[in-house]
DNA sequence: AGCACTGTTTACAT
DNA sequence: TATGTAAACAGTGC
């Protein structure tokens, strides 16, 4: 379900009640979570000492007293820290026990979300890290030459550039379409059309709308809670994804598939 | 009932 | 290499 301002959430929670707790056991109920060989991943996991939480992009990191553990939640993924066996269900997929009492739970309606183990040495230097373009919230100077000399070597739609996660980091289906509104570029535009004070907007206004959208706890919409119960309000702000008119120019918005995600964009104002 | 839809990523075909 | 499509899975709504 998440997009970065989410999963930053999601990372502030979890940050308050998991440092320095020690894995003292871990209870994988479907293995298609891990990435890793099953025991490879428990014998890296099991009795390390949670040191920090991190994040890059959409990826949650758990930072261990020795390696790493990398977590993305996908579509459904959710967490929740609370005392051994009071809450279970189906979706629970990956219980971590701690030597307090306490448990955290990794439950995934749609069981998309991946957990894998790295090596000091390897978080960044392998994939899916490596791979990832810059994160506008964590990355403070922007090489903007550099991001649109990337952008106009593709010619696909400036939406799927944006949702590949190579170029930047970040951003999913609700935020590009704010991001592409606010910085008024048709979400088709191919990448090779993109313009450098256009691409400098994307820039501008990714780190913009991230961060306001980290400060009210993310998006909260269709129901659906940011992960923990933890509500969102930044759906109190969106202008195009999810409505029917045009903040702008009061013009009806038009709702197009774009790479098979359902897009929400003003023709009259985005060009 | 059956199909479309869902805040993501990646494997595979062309 | 670049791009488009389908798949991983489960639930909800029409």
């Amino acid at each position: 379900m998440p997009e970065l301002p989410e999963v930053e959430t999601v990372r502030r929670v979890l940050k308050n009640d998991l440092i320095g707790l020690k894995i003292s056991d871990i209870e994988i109920r479907y293995n298609g979570i891990i990435e890793d060989d099953i025991n490879y991943f428990l014998n890296n996991v099991k009795g390390k000492t949670i040191e920090d939480i991190l994040r890059r992009g959409k990826y949650l990191i758990f930072k261990l007293n020795e390696g790493y553990l990398l977590s993305h939640l996908r579509m459904e993924g959710k967490y929740f820290y609370l005392p051994n066996d009071s809450l279970d269900n189906k979706h629970i997929h990956v219980i971590f026990k701690f030597n307090n009492g306490y448990s955290l739970l990794y439950q995934d309606v749609r069981k998309f979300g991946k957990m894998s183990y790295k090596k000091d040495d390897e978080l960044y230097n392998t994939h899916p890290l490596k791979d990832l373009g810059v994160d506008p919230v964590l990355d403070t100077d922007i090489n903007e030459k550099l991001i649109h000399s990337k952008i106009i070597k593709k010619h696909i739609p400036i939406k799927t550039i944006l949702l590949e996660q190579s170029i930047i980091t970040g951003l999913g289906n609700i935020y590009v379409d704010e991001v592409l509104f606010s910085s008024k570029i048709d979400p088709n535009r191919p990448g090779n059309t993109i313009t450098l004070e256009e691409s400098n907007n994307i820039i501008r206004y990714s780190k913009e709308i991230l961060n306001k959208a980290i400060l009210n706890k993310g998006t909260t919409i269709r129901s659906y809670t940011s992960s923990l119960g933890v509500e969102g309000n930044y759906q109190n702000f969106l202008n195009v994804h999810t409505k029917n008119i045009c903040p702008h120019c009061k013009n009806a918005l038009t709702r197009v598939k774009i790479n098979g995600r359902t897009t929400y964009f003003c023709n009259n104002c985005q060009r």
